[in-house]
Formats: C-alpha cells, structure tokens, sequence
DNA sequence: CCAGCTTTGTGCACACGTTCACAAAAGCCT
DNA sequence: AGGCTTTTGTGAACGTGTGCACAAAGCTGG
C-alpha cells in the first residue's frame, strides 16, 4: 500500500502480489522444517497444508517466482527454499536497530526469531539515560543521542519502534532523517512518513479487538436476542442536539 | 476467513466487511484522543487523516454501521465512540488469558495497552513449574494444569499463546477443548482449529521478512543491476537431480 | 424562507485477490 | 514405447476492497 510505484502494468516479469509476498514467509518456514527433516520434494498439497493455505493459491503465488516445480512430482524442498529466501532478500545480511527498551523492547531484544534469517539485533537504543548503559542479551544499551551515528556506522537498515506511543513520531522522523526506510512499529500511533518509506505496524490491541468483534458475533448469534433495536434511521439528527452529554452510558437504554 | 456463516447476502443489515472491521479499532483510537482533547464534532476528512486512511474509505467504513454523522457537519465524536464500540463489543469485558510467561509473556502481561478498552489479564499461565507461582504485574501466575479450571472459573474468553513454537499446538488445543473460541497467537508456528474458532496471528519474523522484501527492491531498482539472470525456464527439470547439494551457495553464482 | 456552502452517504467502475477446473508436462509401469 | 497417473501452472469466473464523483441533506446568513 505504500509501495505506489508508478508504472507497475501487472504483475508480469518483476511484479508480486502483495498479497503473495505476505505469504512467502509462511511457505519458507514450512519448506524449512521439511528441510530439517530431509524430506527432498513436496507436492502443493501437502506445503500447503502446512502452511495453511489452499493448493491452488500456493500454486499461483509459486508461479509468480518462476516455473520452478516439477510436474508429477511436486517441488524440490532446497531448491525452493532458496528461491524464495532470494526473493525476500534473506540471502543478505538486515542490521536492525531497536529503539525504546521498555517491557517490549526488552522482550524483543532477547528473542530468538529475530537472529535467525538475516536479521541481527545491531543496536538497542533508549532516551532514558538510566537505561542507556545497561546491558541486555549481550548487548550495551546506547543513547538515544547516538541514533544517526550508529545508523551510518552499523549500516542499519530496519527500524524497530518500542517507545510510548507519543514518543514514536518523533522517533520515525529521526530515524527517516537518518536515511532509514523500513519501520516496524510496535507502538499503538499512526506514523506520517516520506513517499518511499515502508512502515509496517504490528499492534496487539488491534487484534484484540477484531477477535472481541467475532467473539461478540458468536455470541448474539447463538441464542440470544441481537442486543439493540435498529434505533430508527435519522436518530443522529434528532439525537445531535445533546452534545457533551455522557451518551456511552445513557444510549444503550 | 473463518466465519464461514452460510447464508449472507451481502453487507446489508449485519455484515460488515473484514477490512472495515480491521480498521475500526484505528478510528476508535483516534477518536479517543479527539474525545480527551474536548473535540466536539469531527469531519471524515479529519478523522480520516488522523487515522491515516483516505476520506472516502472512512465514510464507506462508517456507513456500514449505520448513518450516524450529520451533513454539512461531520460526526459527533462522543457518540461515535460509543457506536464503534459498541460494535467492536468493547462495551463488555474481555477476560484474557496469558499462557507462556517468557520474555514475551512477560512484557504483555506488564503491557498496559491490554488494560484498556475492555480487556483484563485474568490469568498468567506457564507449564514450567519454576515459574508458575512467581508474581509478574501483579498476578500469581498458575501452572498449565490448572487450565481447564481457570477458564470455567474466570470466564476467560481470549486465549493468547506466548509459548515457544512447538507447544503452541498443544496449548492451541486445549484452550479450543476448554471452551475457547478467540485465540491470539505469537508463536511462529500455523495452528490448525476447528470451525468457529477464530485464531489472529501476531508475527515479528514475517513482517521483518516482508520488510525485507521491499528494502531489497528499492535498492537494487535504484542504480544496482538486478542481480539474476532470469535462469532458462525449465531450469528446475534439468536440476532437479542434484538434491541434498548445498544449492544456496552454489546456485547464484 | 430561500440561496449558497459544507459534508455525508453511496452508486459505479476498477483493481486486487481467491478459487475452480483443466490442459500440459513429467514420471512410472507394463 | 505407449498409455496411465500424478501434479503443476494458469485461464477464467467470481468475490472483495478501493476510490471517484456526485446527489441529497443539513446548516447558516441574509
């Protein structure tokens, strides 16, 4: 969505489906175990199964890489393993800098999926200067102050963002100054960022909060009453007079 | 995806799409923090770019959950607040169960982002029995046999699973048996449900590698030569002999 | 009470994503 | 060598999501 490359006529040559990309790394970690295993070749059905997915769209997605695959057979593990680390670009090494050593930070800076695939913890960065200093999984916490230089010294080329949420905007557009172009967001804020900067949020309350809508379908659905009468069509004009009044507790009534 | 309800027409009455849910719970957070800044009425163009979506997707949004919004105004941003939530079930509490208490765990449970809108941490749980009796964020955390007993007990109705990836399953397994229908995953790994049990995914390692995927495209589109030759088609037949060779050194060469 | 301005709600067209279903390719067995 | 089986790769139909553009609705000022 942020990729908005001008001249893009579909997807033929050089153009995966964003959708795809999503994707790759769940067929990745799947051939990878596989790999572990030993096992030479998988068929669609079963990566597929394993990655949860239907046959079909792991066929097409595959397609978009090339015609990799043999027919009658199914797809050599290691080889396809190998295609698709390429494409995402793991053959390569991705310093990461993360930025806000609070509860998460901290979490994140000592978990292990994060060494594995090319991404290396490169720098832990704090504003607080009681934690600057501190060690944490082998690592010196560095100052804030440090950012640019530590970006250019380190080749960082990942952002991670742990902060407090007010925090964070602040932090991005440093980190954008600094000639950073990827952003993994963790704080709960929406981040304004140049045209040709990636930002990707992962935000736990989100999620929460769609499952709490399915669960609440679940629920009304089965049995009970829908909790609400349509409440006639026009009621916000009628209703739009008593502002400032506590309506989240008058309304449901 | 896995609401596979039979019968739905469309979105009329009670259907609202999944992206519009998926970005409810981003105007609920801007609109709060119009709502605590005093903000009486806001239009979609505002509230739009507080919530980083273009305007004419909000309205669609909005429209779905009735007509609230006055013309030639815009919403009152109260009572939209109440209405969002209301849809999202936010207006109830959400007990929440923890169960892993590692770094990951532990952060989360510390996090107080989960405190708000409705959800509790009800319970910690942790298989490890060093760990279960410890006190993290206040809570005693429970041991994993005492599962089943606290789910009944507490009404817990999100489980979320912060254990290593290969007891996820297991764990997966015995929320679902225990009566568990709302799951958030952090391990790495595809849990398979049953019907009706909705599972959301909260995957560091993939967002990097989707990261990674477009840094990648940036730099070698700007100046660099994209650095395979296309490799004849048919490439993956004639190879395909050479299996349990190291091929992600030998092949780009 | 009317004219003009603002802003919502939505019909429509288009883009993107998913799934079906099948022809083409490859291996295997007799 | 030829037919049978398996499995890929993809054309085509369908469904979902996005964005434009505008009519309808409401407010305000004269």
């Amino acid at each position: 969505m942020a990729t908005g490359r001008t001249e893009r006529p579909a997807h033929r040559g050089r153009g995966i489906p964003e959708a795809t990309v999503a994707r790759l790394p769940l067929y990745l970690r799947a051939l990878s175990a596989l790999s572990e295993r030993g096992v030479p070749t998988v068929s669609s059905e079963e990566l597929a199964a394993a990655a949860g997915v239907n046959s079909a769209k792991l066929r097409k997605d595959l397609s978009y890489l090339g015609s990799y695959g043999t027919r009658g057979v199914g797809y050599d593990v290691e080889y396809l393993v190998y295609q698709i680390s390429r494409e995402l670009g793991l053959t390569q090494d991705w310093p990461v800098a993360i930025i806000g050593i609070g509860n998460l930070g901290h979490a994140l800076a000592n978990y292990g999926g994060f060494a594995s695939r090319g991404f290396r913890v490169a720098a832990l960065l704090d504003a607080d200067r009681a934690v600057a200093g501190q060690r944490i999984a082998g690592m010196v916490v560095r100052h804030m102050d440090d950012l640019e230089q530590i970006v250019r010294d380190d080749h960082v080329s990942i952002g991670v963002i742990t902060t407090p949420a007010p925090a964070a905007q602040g932090v991005c557009d440093r980190l954008v100054a600094a000639g950073i172009t990827s952003i993994l967001n963790f704080a709960p804020t929406v981040l304004s960022v140049p045209e040709g900067v990636d930002v990707r949020k992962v935000d736990l309350s989100i999620e929460l909060q769609i499952l709490a809508f399915h669960e609440q379908r679940k629920s009304t659905s089965d049995g009970a009453a829908p909790n609400l009468p349509p409440a006639a069509p026009g009621a916000a004009a009628s209703r739009a007079g008593d502002v400032g009044g506590d309506l989240p507790e008058v309304m449901p009534a």
